[in-house]
DNA sequence: TAGATTGTTAATCGATTAACAATC
DNA sequence: TAGATTGTTAATCGATTAACAATC
């Protein structure tokens, strides 16, 4: 096992999670893959495709516990391993993400806050007070975060990035329009381009009418 | 033309607009697809192959002319019709958005702004009052906004969907964790899911450690 | 004209779906 | 046991890459 799982099944696991957090949550405790696959609108095909990437969760002729298949993909996942993360940017958007995400249920736990302008420094967000990046270097030495959050602008991005990977950051929860992604190879990376994401349903809206 | 454009594709098109977006910030007004792809980490086929499917833009033995296919894409991605747009949810994150995202270069107006909490209603935000949800109806009745922006929990956005949609809304930026999509069909929706993504990065981290 | 690079067709690759034997 | 549903192999479909003739 190891590398060789596709990027798309990947990307559906967090979906698979949450419908069956929903379902568990209802309490129902067994369900079959052509029952899931209709309530998520894909094909049974695809989820028992997706599922023995990793192992046979289901049973024949009775199908799959749910709480159990549940804890499996979270484990998958890597969610019950937290993973010490640093913020940069307490601008609106940092500060909202802070304040909104839980990290803790996600794999992750957030350690540091950090932002260039010195009017924010000090301050307290979540219990934790927003520090200059000046000790960002000195911050990372000490507790070794394994990913950050870039929440700046791209020509910001650009030179922190390269900061933090030399200081040893593994991942990237990306908000900036840099492209990261191929300059660091070794070097995960999530993009969350909002920018993209509008003007795809721009598109959407303005094109393909029927259905 | 039309509708037989394939997903792969439009999600490409936002990045090749910013790429040519720096480009042209950079004075450079030609290029290659050899070399666009070189920068973006992509083939050049697929450079070629993806804008053939609206058109010839480029030039044999030339290249692109890099302003010219910028607004072409600009163009297609209907970012030069702005489609009117409303916010509901003006908690950290809804709030974080109105300040932060240029709508007006991605294809929206944001016009409305709404929450259910009666001790924001009233207070401004970006030159807008926030509006009480309950005033939702009579606005869209009188302001037929194309797109609405959902920054509510999951068990708000399935009646506030409902609602919009009944509303003739079009289309939706979605940032709750209800899955819209197959429920309305006709409907087009962007998800912008932060834990499946953070999830995501999580499985990165703590698997694939070569490359 | 010769060189460069596109537009486009053909080949390859990967992901999704269908089918079915294994088995609970 | 009979019925149901998985795990898994095979078939299909779609997307990416390669190749090359057209053409600036």
């Amino acid at each position: 096992m190891g590398s060789t799982i596709s990027n798309s099944v990947i990307n559906r696991l967090p979906r698979y999670y949450r419908f069956l957090g929903e379902l568990k949550a209802a309490g129902i405790t067994r369900i079959s893959s052509r029952e899931l696959a209709e309530r998520m609108g894909i094909t049974a095909s695809q989820i028992r495709q997706d599922l023995n990437c990793f192992g046979g969760f289901g049973q024949q002729g009775y199908g799959y516990n749910i709480p159990m298949l549940q804890t499996e993909i979270g484990h998958i996942l890597g969610i019950d391993k937290l993973k010490s993360t640093i913020l940069i940017g307490m601008g609106n958007l940092g500060r909202a993400i802070t304040m909104h995400i839980n990290f803790e249920t996600k794999g992750f736990r957030l350690i540091g806050l950090f932002d260039s302008k010195e009017s924010l420094v000090g301050q307290v967000v979540k219990n934790m007070p927003i520090r200059s990046v000046e000790t960002l270097d000195e911050f990372c030495r000490e507790n070794r975060p394994e990913a950050a959050i870039l929440c700046i602008p791209k020509a910001a991005a650009e030179e922190i990035a390269e900061q933090l990977v030399n200081l040893g950051v593994k991942g990237f929860w990306n908000f900036s329009h840099y492209d990261l992604g191929f300059n660091y190879p070794g070097v995960k990376v999530e993009n969350m381009h909002f920018g993209d994401s509008l003007m795809t349903l721009s598109y959407r809206l303005d094109n393909d009418k029927i259905q």
